[in-house]
DNA sequence: GATGAATGAGTATTCATTCAT
DNA sequence: CATGAATGAATACTCATTCAT
């Protein structure tokens, strides 16, 4: 599944051959279907484990309650995971840019996602898997901002900055460590 | 090229075969190759053509220099051109996510718009086109914002916001015309 | 198509590779697909166009009535187009013994049978086209044989007759003329 | 070896995985290999198995010669192990419907057979097993029928009555057991 | 006796590309 | 300019068979 996520990122899945993960693996094109039903199959796998081990990681309060410490930890915690499991998302992303694909996958997630307790809504992609939550969040904000504050746009302008810098870093090559680390803590200056 | 741009963005580039794009077009296989030496031509040819339109339609001064009211103009323009050719858009980020794909992808940009005297920078996607004046632009800016101003992580969460709002627009099934013109309108009033 | 039916006939329609057809008429398997969408329309396509040369040959009135003389006239010529399309009877016959096949055999048989009038039941093999007419002939035969005769009784033995020595003609490697001969003589003057 | 002939008999020889037939049974597929040598050999074991199960039930006299009361019983004992045993008369008259097989076959027939002391031609299926001692009934025939009297015609005409009266019945999904009945009494009364 | 991981040759099918016409 | 027949390399998937344990 390493071996599958790393090529499937990197050349992309459909122009990935069963044939050179089998080789790269090490293993008999043959034993890899004693593995995975399919092609398809194999990447729900993939998908499947690292979906949970994202959830796992992030795991909030189950009570869907964010309060403003647990807000700034998941944001810390979202890109933390981020770069560490950045082939994925790699994946993750060429995926979803692919109609065909993102209705399936979305099951997926969805299914995936809610093993582990979380709600999931059609907002983003990076962020899907928390949206009900974080709905919560800004309108609760409201009562910290004032009746000119739209907690909608607000939501939508902090999903639409997280998905950005996300999906740049996640194929960037070279990550600048101290504006990573800086535009994380504006991140969250702004919409905390 | 249209036949085929409206196939390379719903199915992908992978998946849809010169002939489905022949018979939709009306037209043989064989003539395809009369028109584009092959598949991956006729793939460049219509980025070629799509760049080129975009870059004419937003048309910045040559003379590299943004002044704020060119900033809100180009923002505008920006978004403008994002829904009229919402196709490719989603060809384009299709394309971008494939790590093969992209090195490649990225030599085409640019010499496309080198040809309409554009610079262009590994800093994001969406604005990959005009990211030298931008720099420019937030630089300046420097001045009326004072010494505590940072114009690089201003402009990063300017760009990742950007390219946030254009991923999540581009792929997203319907658009709320009101919240589209509200984020516009804030983006402008955060960054301008 | 021939060369198809000549492997299919030998080897099995299971144990013949499209490539050792391709190879066989000499072209690429590649161009087989051209002609016919998969291996299972190509079985399709030679199924039906056998069954319309043999319904085009046997061509009984399309009154559906079946006199004496043309009883006898159909016996024969049910035995003519027998030896001289042999090789599409070893065919047939071999996927009437597969459960699964036998099915979807019995609906194109009779979409192709019923393009050209007949009628169609369950009854043998061999005759599957025509036991509609030949139930109504062997009704009609009793008014000649008197009460004890029963029509259902003489019918089945006129089937299991004929359906057994078109399946043994079908399969033994050297036929003996005469005896062919006296045997289809002999059902007809049992049957007629 | 049941579980295995129930699956070709219904899916056929070539359909059916032996890794079906291991899970079927609940064993594995290895053990498969410590009871038969090849997917060839577990077949030639069924049909030898049942061939003997076959002879050892319809058991004519060892001398060869039949008498007509010997004769009725025959053809009874026939078409009761006909029905016992359906399921492999389906396997074999699929596998005898492969030129490619048929000739292997015979010879596995042969040798089973010939270990029970039988003799055997080319001249039916379901009956090949007999046939000698059938030739020499019919042959004696002749003497209470009179000169006009073609032994080999009738024996023909019977064994073409029993061939298709057998396939039919094989293969036909609901029997009518009254003219079942009738039939076996039709075919004794014209060639006992 | 029993398992099942592992293999690799084989099979149907797809599709970009060529080229004679 | 236009066609579509023809190719062949590539691809996902299957399955009989082996063998270490």
């Amino acid at each position: 599944m390493d071996v599958a996520l790393e090529h499937f990122a990197k050349e992309g899945y459909y122009n990935t051959p069963i044939s050179h993960i089998a080789r790269h693996a090490g293993i008999s094109k043959g034993l890899m279907y004693n593995y995975f039903e399919s092609k398809e199959d194999l990447l729900t796998e993939i998908i499947n484990r690292s979906m949970e081990e994202v959830a796992r990681y992030i795991d909030p309060d189950k009570d869907g309650y964010l309060s403003e410490d647990e807000f700034e930890l998941f944001i810390r915690k979202l890109f933390h995971i981020l770069r560490e499991k950045i082939t994925f998302w790699q994946l993750f992303y060429q995926l979803l840019m692919q109609n065909e694909v993102r209705t399936q996958l979305m099951k997926t997630t969805q299914e995936s996602v809610d093993s582990v307790h979380e709600t999931y809504s059609n907002t983003g992609n990076f962020l899907t898997t928390v949206t009900g939550m974080l709905a919560d969040y800004f309108v609760r904000k409201k009562d910290r901002k004032g009746e000119d504050f739209d907690p909608v746009l607000d939501m939508n302008m902090f999903i639409y900055t997280v998905e950005g810098f996300a999906m740049i870093t996640v194929y960037i090559d070279e990550i600048d460590e101290i504006y990573y680390n800086k535009t994380i803590n504006r991140i969250i200056e702004l919409y905390k």
